[in-house]
DNA sequence: TGATTGACCAACT
DNA sequence: CAGTTGGCCAATC
């Protein structure tokens, strides 16, 4: 079968470990993956996370100025800014405040995954 | 089966 | 300083 794990599925994979609280952005998950260019895969990943089962914390990527980038794709465009403020985390005009401190990067955090 | 697009990002003009 | 462009992978037309 498929012993390779798709881009996706290792999207899936770091998305899930984002903590209570904090959130990421798309180019760090590419990053992280090595590829730094497929940050738009990441979004396309999470655009296909609806059909994977409610495990996936969408809620908590962002784009990399801790935009809300993707609100729209929720049920609610209400539905993102209210999930984030509920494990408090402040969100102003559809941006994180405080971003440089909520902002967690698997990168740093997930040394020898 | 080729072209287009998409919840991004960085570099370039 | 603002607008454009290239790049990556996968899904849709």
């Amino acid at each position: 079968m498929q012993g390779d794990i798709s881009f996706f599925e290792k999207v899936y994979q770091v998305v899930m470990l984002i903590p209570k609280g904090r959130a990421t952005s798309y180019g760090a998950i590419a990053q992280y993956l090595g590829a730094a260019k497929s940050a738009r895969m990441v979004g396309w990943a999470m655009n296909a996370s609806k059909m994977k089962l409610d495990k996936i914390p969408a809620h908590r990527v962002v784009n990399r100025n801790g935009i809300l980038s993707g609100k729209a794709h929720f049920g609610d465009t209400r539905f993102m800014q209210a999930a984030l403020e509920a494990e408090g985390i402040k969100v102003v005009d559809d941006k994180i405040q405080d971003w440089g401190k909520v902002f967690w990067d698997p990168a740093i955090e997930l040394n020898d995954f």
